[in-house]
DNA sequence: CAACTGAATGAATAACCATTCATTTTTACT
DNA sequence: AGTAAAAATGAATGGTTATTCATTCAGTTG
């Protein structure tokens, strides 16, 4: 990871395919964000990108698996954060829920230009079997883990009348809705005030766990 | 409204303007769903409506007029749903409120075909700020309604603690996020059970009003 | 019913865009 | 340094698509 970044400073016949694939799903993204999934053409990403027009074809064979990586890339960068929170011996349940809040609108993921990727390909996947089974398979994931957490804090915690199956629903939509929020109203809603829009939430379900800012 | 049904029942050449632009905009829709916003082509549109090539431009001018108009008829369709639900002085506020989750989970809003113009238009409101501005204005709208809702039940139930900005920010970022997984789960989720969720973050905050199903 | 109006058609056009591949440039190896 | 292999280039290609507009057609009017 350190070294394929380390890399990006050597003349552009040295990078590493790997890197180079990196490079190209990264102008992806950004041309996204910056004229949508139907606008974005292969002049458009290989100059984004400073390379020649060919570029894409030579690492990706065609458009549409570029898409499809780059989608697979900003899920795999999803779940993977996220499963090292899961998968942190050292983390309480309850630690790990206030983890994934703070991961879910970290600097890292609320990036307008991403959260712009993530709707574009939402907005496909009706049409895309490929797409839609790309983020079937991380919603799946996450969400047994996520309720897992719920399940366990609802046990410790003594929290009777929890349902972790349906709050884990509810967290993940209100996470969804927010990103939204983010992504549509960026002058109305900052990541934080979103934070404590979900934090609010689960202090409904955990109040003894968690608090809700009296923000107003 | 129904003047215009009842004109689809004549000859081709002899419906309205508006009847010939709302049947092409159906037809717009039925193609966002079935292709996505990328793959949508006029070809397909007037095919799609049963019309000939050239009779988008000749009623809007330009595919990109087109793809507005859409944006603008399932906002509509959308706001005026729940003006009429507001505007209703026969209704207390819980029972709008009560009303506006039943319209939000509807069969008229949730219907997978819209749902993906929903999601293909956000994603791309980024890139075009006529689409943006499109969205802004009916989430602003809404927001200061159902705002309002809380408030006055927030008065008259006596519920000090509540904070009716949060409530209405929650509660409409839980709503879209209830709507992605109604368009890319559809068999994980039905609409009533969506509806249940949404209702089970309103019994946490009007505990005297509104009442969670124990579902499982 | 003949002349008129405007809606609808679809072949033709012009622009756009993904992909190919012959050529050039760089790197690795001896 | 010399050579082979690999990576990158970008002009050319071919397919696709939005838009135009001369023509056809249906409905209306006097």
């Amino acid at each position: 990871m350190e070294a394929v970044k380390a890399e990006l400073n050597k003349t552009p016949r040295s990078l590493s395919k790997q890197a180079r694939r990196k490079q190209l799903i990264e102008a992806t993204i950004k041309c996204i964000a910056d004229k949508g999934l139907s606008g974005t053409t292969m002049a458009d990403v290989t100059q984004q990108a400073g390379l020649s027009l060919g570029i894409v074809n030579l690492h990706f064979q065609s458009k549409e698996k570029l898409l499809i990586e780059t989608l697979s890339y900003i899920s795999d960068e999803y779940t993977s954060g996220l499963n090292e929170i899961f998968n942190d011996d050292k983390l309480t349940p309850e630690q790990k829920i206030l983890a994934h809040i703070n991961f879910d609108f970290s600097r890292k993921i609320i990036d307008r230009n991403k959260l712009a990727v993530w709707f574009a390909f939402w907005g496909e996947t009706k049409s895309r079997p490929t797409y839609l089974s790309i983020c079937a398979s991380y919603i799946s994931e996450i969400a047994n883990n996520l309720t897992h957490l719920f399940a366990v804090l609802k046990q410790q915690g003594g929290y009777s009348t929890v349902n972790p199956d349906l709050v884990c629903t509810c967290y993940t939509a209100l996470s969804d809705g927010l990103w939204l929020d983010l992504l549509i109203t960026p002058k109305g809603l900052k990541p934080a005030q979103a934070q404590a829009v979900a934090m609010h939430y689960l202090a409904t379900q955990f109040p003894n766990h968690f608090k809700s800012q009296t923000g107003h």
